[in-house]
DNA sequence: TTGTTGAATGAACACTGTTCATTTTCTTTG
DNA sequence: CAAAGAAAATGAACAGTGTTCATTCAACAA
């Protein structure tokens, strides 16, 4: 079974290849614009080639939209070790926010565009997001059993916090903090996170 | 004069005309997926004519863009009557969730979509924008007079608050809403928004 | 060495946004 | 009213897109 294994093992490293080549490409000219046959390029293959690995556009950046979250779950796994509930969720939301602002355009993918998530629910695909939304869930969870957010439903907690959040980060991604023409990207996102939490801490 | 009148009239009317056309199609096919040919053949016209009174595909979205403000800033109006700042802050919000809830495709052009926005702010495209930022800005600025958010800059406060409304609004727009299996869309906004509610009540 | 299998190709299809020389339509002038 | 001029609409053409598929090619098995 050796041949059969360098085959397998080959397809797969193809699979990374043209994964790589889209990411750069997609990061350096957005999904709109990135186009198979610039990946196809990038890789010296023809474009034909691709849908070998792949069943279409979606497909593609579909894979790179799991590994965003993967990426961004495993920045978290540390956050399971600060004991006090409401620090973590505070550090949790610091970095979520710094997850947006250094992968731009990995969290657009991830949080804002339609392309991978349009074609129905499938399955293990949210997974990853799952977990991380059960991150949040559990630390809101705790942070209740030490007596805040009194009489509040976690389910509808968490979408609100992480409303608040994604909302800075969507406007932020999507340019929309240039309505603030006197103030900048940066400080918009560190004093917005800092009166969110304030609200939190009240509560 | 009047010959010359009745052209620009016509002018404007074809405007209008392209502008209907653009917006159906867009609201049934998406923005990305409406195609110019598709504009003119629903008006009967050719492709090239829709260049004589629109510079690009961008400027076309971009008139709907404006037509999106003007439409929320008129809803707003009325809530001007609404005494008391902290009642009429919480109208406000309502409205806006509202809004982009019963126009989801229009909110999504005016707040998540990159195209019409990217090309640099050319002054008055934001008026709108600024108009309705600044209704924002005046409702909080009078909930201060009445000891509310204390010690908190504006600027940064409107952020925040702008931010939570419009987290919820573009997770549901782009379908994140799905990352609750068990919850209603409409349930999570309504609980969401709530919550938020709650928070800004106690600071 | 030959036969078989599966990977890679690249031309082709139907589309896209945009341009522009040409034709058609309308308005003004002689 | 006819001819000249201006304005509006056309549609073919360009360079690009995602995707398909008959054909070629290279690696493996017999």
């Amino acid at each position: 079974m050796t041949i059969a294994a360098r085959k397998q093992r080959e397809k797969l490293e193809m699979r990374r290849t043209i994964l790589d080549a889209a990411k750069e490409i997609f990061l350096e000219k957005g999904f709109q614009s990135a186009s198979l046959r610039n990946i196809a390029e990038k890789i010296e293959y023809s474009p034909g080639t691709i849908y070998l690995y792949f069943k279409d556009k979606d497909d593609i950046f579909h894979a790179l939209h799991e590994e965003g979250f993967s990426k961004l779950l495993s920045m978290m796994q540390p956050l399971q070790h600060v004991s006090d509930p409401m620090e973590r969720l505070m550090a949790m939301g610091r970095l979520y926010m710094e997850f947006a602002y250094d992968n731009k355009d990995l969290y657009d993918l991830m949080f804002i565009m339609e392309a991978p998530i349009k074609a129905g629910v499938d399955r293990e695909k949210w997974e990853m997001g799952d977990r991380t939304l059960n991150f949040l869930r559990q630390v809101l969870a705790e942070c209740q059993e030490r007596g805040h957010f009194k009489g509040m439903n976690v389910e509808y907690l968490s979408f609100m916090v992480w409303s608040a959040l994604h909302g800075m980060c969507a406007l932020y991604c999507r340019n929309r903090c240039q309505a603030y023409e006197h103030e900048e990207e940066t400080e918009l996102l560190r004093n917005g996170m800092e009166y969110f939490t304030q609200l939190l801490l009240q509560a």
